[in-house]
DNA sequence: CCCGATTTGTG
DNA sequence: ACAAATCGG
C-alpha cells in the first residue's frame, strides 16, 4: 500500500483491459473500484429498458473480473455522483481519484465539478482518454480550429503525425482498498415486468468486456473482410455488432484499431482490394463514432439543437398519431415498419435501416427529429447520445455535411435495394409473409386478387401508407415556403427595430416531447430505491444550461467562425504555437460583420486539471507536442451564469448560416438563400 | 479502347 | 446536386 489508495470511478469504461484509469490506480497502490448509478443526473436521457439490461450484465461481468484480480466493484445508488464520490473518499481513506473521459455535455459538467470539489478536498484527481483514438482537442485544422465536416476531420485524423496509443494489457492483480466501511448499494435496473422481455436479450447478446473482446476477434477474423460487400443488406449478420460493447466501453477503440490494422497490412500485401476497402469502410464507421464525440465536445447542445439554424422556422408536423404509427411499425411502408418492429422487439437495427426509418420520420412524416432521437434512446440496445445526435442531425440536414433537406428517400425503392427478396420484411411483418416479392415493398399497388391470396386487407390487417410520398413532397415544399416567409418576416421585424415581435422565441423554442410517447406495452421503469414521480416526458426537463439558449435572430448575422471558435467550443489549454490573440486575428479576418459587442466573454469556461495545467504550459513551445496518455487534461465547460445567457442567446452551439453558405454555396439550393439575404 | 451515357453513392 | 464508377456502343 505504499502509494496510497485510489478510487477508480468506472462509468462507460466497463473493462479491465486497456483501462488507463484502472492502470493508474493499480500503479499507485490499493484500488477501490466504484460504479455510481445516478440516472436522474441524465435528465431526460434516463436509459431505456434494454440499455439498463445491458448495463446490469456488464457490471456483473466487470465485478467478476475484478474479483478474480483481487478486489470487487463497489456499487452506489445516488442522485449526485459527486457527493457520492466524496462519501466513498471518506469511508475508504482514498487519496486519489482516477477516471476516464466522457464527452457528452452532462458528463463534461459533472466531471469538471467532481474534479474541482475533490481537488479542493485534497484529493489528487486525474482523468484519462479511454474512449477515443485522439482527444477532440487534438484534431484541428491548420489554423487550429475544429473541423465542421466529417470528411475534413477524417482526413486529418488519418494523417495525424502520431499514432493513437497502443492498448494496455489488463492488470495482473489488484490490491484491494479497504471497503469495509463502504458498503455497496443494490442497484435495480429492471422491474418484474421487464424480466420476460429481457430474458430474450440474453439469447442474442453477451455483455461484458471479455465477451466484447471475443466479438471483436470474431468480427475481425470473419465478416470484416466482406464488410464492404455486405454492408447494404438489411438482414445479414455482417455488421460488427460491437456498438453496445463500445457504448459501455467494454472494448477500447484503440484495441479495435490495433487489430484492424493488422488485417489491413496483411490484405494490402496480398493485394486484396475488397479487404482493404472493407477495412477503410469499417474504420470510417469507427471514425463517425469519434466524430460524434468531437461534435458533442465542440457543440455541446448538438443532442438537442440543430447545428445549422436554417430550419429554425420549419413548421414541423406535431402529430402524435403519426409518431405512434411510426413507433408501432404501422406506417404502411413495409421496410419502415419491419425496421420499427425489429427495433421494438430486439433493441437493434442495422445501420442502413436506422437511416431508412429516421429519414422517413423526418422527410415523409416531417416530425421533429428530437422525438425520433428520443425514441431511439429509449429503445436501442446501443443507445448513445453522441452517435444518435450525429445521426439524426445528419439525416435531418442540419449539419454542414448532412443530407440535403429536400431529398426524400422512398422506402419502396430502398426496399428493392436493401431487401431485394423481401426476406427482412417477411420476418418482421408476418401479416405480409405471403405477399409475393414483386409487391412486398409496395402492397398498395398490388392487385386485389394478389392481396386476397396473401390474406391481406389493406387498411385492416396492414395499413395503407399514412402519408403518400408525393403528398410528402408537396407538403415539404409548402412547408419550406412557409419557412421562408417566417424567416423573411422575422428578419424584417428585426431590421425595423421592432424586434421582439415576430418569430423570436416562440417559433424557435424546441418542440416539447409528447406526453404520450409510450407505447402501451412500454411500462415505466422502476425508479429504484427512490421515491420519485412517474417519469413522463413532460417531466424530463431540459438541462438547465440549455433552457435559456433558445436561438434567436442573432445567428443570422453573427458568423460561424466567431460563434464556434470563441463561444461555443469547450476549450482546453492549448499548447500550440498560436496564441489567443493571434487566433482571434485570424478568425476576425475571415469573419465579417458581427454586431455583437460582447463576443469576448467566454461562454464556456476553460478549465484544466491542476496537474496538467503545469504539463501543458511546460510544453507550450511546440505546436504539435503530444499529450501524455495519462496527462489528464479534462475538457470541461461550465453552464453560463444567468446574466450571460441573455446576451448569448444566439445559439452558441450552432453554426451561423451566413458563413455556412459561403462555404457550401451549392447545398440547399431549395432554400433560396440569395433571395433571403437580399431581403435584408 | 475510348468516350459519352447511365448508374451509384454520398457523413 | 454532384462526382465517381460503370456501362456500352
Amino acid at each position: 500500500m505504499s502509494g496510497g489508495r485510489s478510487i477508480v470511478w468506472f462509468r462507460r469504461d466497463l473493462r479491465v483491459e486497456d483501462n488507463p484509469a484502472l492502470a493508474a490506480g493499480v500503479r499507485t497502490g490499493a484500488v477501490v473500484a466504484v460504479f455510481i448509478w445516478a440516472p436522474e443526473e441524465e435528465g431526460h436521457y434516463y436509459p431505456g429498458r434494454v440499455s439498463r439490461w445491458w448495463l446490469k450484465q456488464s457490471l456483473a461481468h466487470l465485478d467478476s473480473s475484478l474479483r478474480s484480480l483481487g478486489t470487487t466493484l463497489v456499487t452506489k445508488r445516488s442522485t449526485d455522483s459527486v457527493s457520492t464520490l466524496l462519501e466513498v473518499v471518506k469511508s475508504t481513506g482514498a487519496t486519489n481519484l482516477f477516471f476516464n473521459h466522457l464527452y457528452d455535455p452532462l458528463s463534461l459538467v459533472r466531471d469538471h465539478r467532481a474534479k474541482e470539489i475533490l481537488t479542493a478536498q485534497g484529493i489528487a484527481v486525474r482523468s484519462f482518454n479511454a474512449d477515443l483514438l485522439y482527444e477532440p482537442w487534438d484534431v484541428n485544422d491548420d489554423q487550429g480550429r475544429p473541423f465542421t465536416t466529417f470528411a475534413a476531420f477524417w482526413e486529418r485524423f488519418l494523417s495525424m503525425p502520431y499514432d493513437p496509443e497502443a492498448p494496455l494489457l489488463p492488470p495482473k492483480r489488484i490490491i484491494s482498498g479497504d471497503i469495509s466501511r463502504c458498503p455497496s448499494d443494490l442497484l435495480i435496473f429492471e422491474d418484474e415486468s421487464d424480466k420476460g422481455s429481457n430474458a430474450l436479450l440474453a439469447r442474442a447478446w453477451s455483455p461484458g468486456w471479455s465477451n466484447a473482446d471475443k466479438a471483436l476477434t470474431a468480427f475481425i477474423n470473419g465478416p470484416l473482410i466482406e464488410y464492404s460487400k455486405n454492408r447494404r443488406k438489411a438482414d445479414s449478420a455482417t455488421t460488427s455488432f460491437l456498438s453496445p460493447h463500445l457504448h459501455f466501453g467494454e472494448v477500447s477503440v484503440r484495441k479495435v484499431l490495433h487489430l484492424v490494422r493488422i488485417k489491413q497490412v496483411l490484405w494490402a500485401n496480398e493485394g486484396n482490394k475488397a479487404g482493404e476497402e472493407s477495412v477503410n469502410l469499417f474504420l470510417k464507421s469507427i471514425g463517425l463514432r469519434e466524430y460524434s464525440r468531437y461534435m458533442s465536445f465542440n457543440h455541446p447542445y448538438c443532442h438537442e439543437q440543430p447545428l445549422l439554424g436554417h430550419l429554425k422556422f420549419f413548421p414541423w408536423v406535431v402529430d402524435e398519431g403519426l409518431f405512434k404509427a411510426w413507433r408501432q411499425g404501422r406506417t404502411g411502408y413495409p421496410l419502415v415498419d419491419a425496421g420499427m418492429r425489429e427495433l421494438w422487439a430486439t433493441g437493434w437495427l442495422h445501420d442502413r435501416i436506422r437511416v431508412v426509418v429516421s429519414s422517413f420520420f423526418v422527410k415523409v412524416l416531417q416530425l421533429p427529429w428530437r422525438w425520433g432521437m428520443k425514441y431511439f434512446w429509449d429503445t436501442l440496445l446501443d443507445a448513445d447520445l453522441e452517435s444518435d445526435a450525429l445521426g439524426w442531425q445528419y439525416i435531418s440536414g442540419t449539419l454542414p455535411d448532412g443530407r440535403e433537406f429536400d431529398r426524400i428517400d422512398n422506402p419502396q425503392f430502398e426496399g428493392y435495394k436493401f431487401d431485394p427478396h423481401g426476406e427482412y420484411v417477411r420476418r418482421w411483418l408476418p401479416e405480409l409473409a405471403r405477399l409475393p416479392t414483386e409487391w412486398i415493398h409496395h402492397p398498395w399497388n398490388a392487385p386485389e386478387s394478389v392481396l386476397q391470396a396473401a390474406g391481406i386487407e389493406l387498411g385492416s390487417n396492414y395499413p395503407l401508407p399514412v402519408v403518400g410520398i408525393d403528398e410528402a413532397k408537396g407538403r415539404l415544399l409548402e412547408a419550406l415556403s412557409e419557412m421562408w416567409q417566417q424567416e423573411a418576416a422575422s428578419r424584417a421585424a428585426i431590421e425595423n427595430g421592432t424586434e421582439e415581435g415576430l418569430g423570436d422565441s416562440s417559433e424557435s423554442a424546441p418542440i416539447a416531447f409528447p406526453q404520450d410517447i409510450q407505447m402501451e406495452e412500454n411500462r415505466e421503469p422502476v425508479r429504484n430505491n427512490l421515491p420519485t414521480t412517474i417519469r413522463r416526458y413532460e417531466d424530463q426537463m431540459v438541462p438547465s444550461m440549455t433552457s435559456s439558449l433558445l436561438r434567436v435572430e442573432e445567428q443570422e448575422t453573427s458568423s460561424y467562425l466567431q460563434n464556434v471558435a470563441e463561444d461555443s467550443r469547450a476549450e482546453v489549454p492549448r499548447n500550440g504555437n498560436v496564441n489567443q490573440e493571434q487566433r482571434r486575428d485570424i478568425l476576425n479576418q475571415g469573419a465579417a460583420q458581427t454586431t455583437r459587442s460582447n463576443n469576448n466573454l467566454p461562454y464556456f469556461s476553460v478549465v484544466s486539471g491542476l496537474r496538467n495545467f503545469e504539463d501543458s504550459t511546460a510544453e507550450s513551445s511546440s505546436s504539435s507536442s503530444r499529450r501524455e496518455r495519462d496527462g489528464g487534461v479534462v475538457p470541461v465547460w461550465s453552464p453560463p451564469t444567468a446574466s450571460y445567457s441573455e446576451q448569448f442567446a444566439g445559439d452558441e452551439s450552432g453554426i451561423g448560416t451566413s458563413s455556412y453558405l459561403q462555404r457550401h454555396p451549392q447545398s440547399h439550393q431549395i432554400m433560396n438563400w440569395r433571395q433571403l439575404s437580399q431581403t435584408g
